[in-house]
DNA sequence: TTTATTATACCAACTAGTTTGTTTAAATTT
DNA sequence: AAATTTAAACAAACTAGTTGGTATAATAAA
């Protein structure tokens, strides 16, 4: 065998985020990242093929880190399964601590390659799309529960209803960013728990 | 006199735009501006001394149509001022019927910028911050006229109530563009409305 | 136990093309 | 005559990606 190349490939994805968040995808040269991370462009093309590579590695690694958070969320709130309202708003109370007391506003590598589609391949672009899918059907599966025990005070559409968490993330971001306020993403998601608490009643015995 | 710049100087700025949220702005090269509009390098450079002015030039335009409909929506929904909180579901509602019907999903070129800060200089990016500010502004002034007659259910931060709005936008324009759908900033903006019809209840006599 | 072998990991220099921006002189409007 | 636009050549810096070779470390043969 050979030296272990993860730790140089760890090095790149990690640093080549963080130049993303700054300069975009387009904006972030491969140079740059060589510089940060201190390898060469030999050791870059070793560990991916084109930049585009690069991308979607980078996303796979992204996504698949987000849905292990929303599944520990999931798993750190089953023991509030016997109310499901409960359980919803417990879920997204994770988030709220999770977004609180951070260093630096937070960002979304979606929102990001979002912006520039052109620059990415079908599939990663994809990727991203299922990846909010996932997250739909979570929250479609949580608010369903609810909705056993729980009128609904107002008509709501079930779907819409569950991408709003995601919009609420995505939205948080680009403002905290852009007014440079690192606690506003907290304070979005506590809007989302006072919604969903607002909308829900117990259901009445007819 | 001589002739007249500005239909140039237009096609610039809405072919450029147009690129922006295809490519970003890194990714959009000046010849591919050149090539939509029709014009040349000289041409180009007469209007904006460099590529970094035309980014200036374009946020500044943007954001002043973007106070426009903020302000407009404010003069179509004063004829509700006798009720505070039927103006302010009014003037959502307003933005609602903007974004019903498009052709495409929506973007924001402040969201754009957001997520390549280091190609623009601080002017452009505190042009962005100050006007979501004023949008700010203009919620909150909204809310504080209907929290003269309407009680708040629950505890709520005036400020961070103001900013969901923006919120609500950015959001929903990344994951309509991330979704392809066209409809899902409507849907959102109507959970906004839900919201602040939630919230509020008229305030009992004492 | 030393010596080859092999796959992996990495490096330094190079290439071909693209980027923003400049320059200059002529042509076209109003 | 003044303002705008074209056309075309040019430069300096930067771009992604290639090449040929080297280092590392585990393994296999002597």
């Amino acid at each position: 065998m050979g030296r272990d190349g993860k730790p140089t490939r760890d090095k790149i994805l990690a640093e080549s985020k963080t130049l993303i968040f700054e300069n975009g995808f387009s904006g972030t040269s491969i140079d740059q990242i060589l510089q940060r991370t201190g390898i060469t462009k030999g050791a870059f093309f070793y560990h991916f093929k084109t930049k585009n590579a690069l991308a979607r590695a980078l996303i796979e690694e992204y996504a698949k880190e987000d849905i292990l958070h929303m599944n520990q969320a999931l798993e750190k709130t089953e023991n509030l399964k016997s109310d499901a309202l409960e359980r919803l708003l417990g879920f997204i109370q994770e988030f709220i601590d999770m977004m609180s007391g951070l260093s630096e506003p937070p960002g979304c590598l979606y929102a990001s390659y979002t912006y520039e589609p052109s620059q990415f391949d079908k599939e990663t672009l994809q990727h991203i799309s299922e990846t909010i899918l996932k997250w739909r059907d979570t929250m479609q599966q949580l608010i369903k529960d609810v909705l056993k025990k729980y009128n609904a005070k107002i008509e709501i559409d079930l779907q819409s209803l569950a991408d709003h968490t995601v919009v609420i993330f995505e939205g948080a971001f680009v403002v905290s960013k852009a007014l440079n306020s690192k606690d506003l993403t907290a304070d979005h998601l506590k809007h989302l728990k006072n919604y969903f608490e607002l909308i829900f009643e117990p259901k009445s015995i007819d």
